[in-house]
DNA sequence: CGTACCACCAAACAGATTGCCCAGTGGATC
DNA sequence: GATCCACTGGGCAATCTGTTTGGTGGTACG
């Protein structure tokens, strides 16, 4: 749960050339072999690192249009709209915020015109009472976890 | 740009089991090996597929609270409050919506007291206006893209 | 003070995988 | 008919993986 520096430097190597293998880790952090996989096993089992799926870029699949949608739910209907919105392949997340039966719901689209499909499709289900939505138009910061990380090592160091 | 079939396959193959290797994908799937490794130097060169970085989870890093602020930015210090917030570990992600200079803003902390301290660092900055804050609660649909591609897979196929 | 435990290092092993090259085949294009 | 392209199936040396072993140092604790 807490994060060595090692360990920090381990993610952050992993994130910057991901298909780079135990070995060559061990070679360029200096340590053994043995030490990086034991950390690895430890940081997945932890759960620190869930996985190496690939990150596929919606954009690049033809869905340029990201939109954020603010979605006010109908007393007693989320456990509906959740599963309802999880068959919306659209819809890459979906969190409940506080607030009155809020949900906010991250959709992508083809194109702007195609936006409005998809948000008839999400919206248009029995048990959402309002929704609000904002295009995305930029993306300064893609998410991110490097700089967590590494607080989150150095503040295990000033310890 | 456009997804295949087959490129479906080996996203969705690669989601679930990151760790597989070429070899064993191509036996997977029942192609040649060749077959496998150029349609993922393909995805990779096309952007499709960004990188295989460790999907790091904020909460075992200790960082268990999600919240989402909503930003309106003085007119013209716009790249001022991006330069700024990208300097804030916490923040994971920033966004620049439609509406009037208005940012969303992805935020994680240590505790909902913790959360407290990084708002503060986070609307302090001279050029922010406002800031509403809505803590996550819930995720019902974790961030995820397979939907899609699944979705973009057979769209090509019914061409 | 001695013991036990733990993390790490260093080395070794067989087995598997990678990157790369090649020749052949079938379909589509012009 | 010639050409291009994607795929197959095979083969090669180099490398990495998973795993085990033995040895070292530091720390906690009775």
């Amino acid at each position: 749960m807490a994060i060595d520096h090692l360990d920090g430097r381990i993610i952050v190597l992993l994130a910057e050339e991901p298909r780079i293998g135990v070995l060559e880790m061990s070679r360029r952090l200096g340590v053994a072999r043995g030490t990086v996989q034991a950390r690895l096993d430890r940081l997945q089992s932890n759960g620190v690192i869930r996985g190496f799926g690939p990150q596929v870029d919606p954009a690049a699949l033809g869905y340029p249009v990201t939109a954020f949608a603010t979605l006010q739910i109908r007393q007693g209907q989320g456990a509906d709209v959740r599963a309802y919105l999880t068959t919306v392949p659209e819809v890459l997340e979906l969190l409940t915020t506080t607030g009155s039966g809020d949900m906010l719901c991250r959709l992508v689209a083809r194109s702007n015109a195609d936006l409005q499909r998809v948000i008839d499709r999400v919206v248009g289900f029995d048990g959402i009472v309002r929704a609000s939505t904002a295009i995305v138009m930029e993306n300064p910061v893609p998410l991110r976890v490097i700089p967590l990380v590494e607080q989150a090592a150095r503040d295990r160091e000033e310890t």
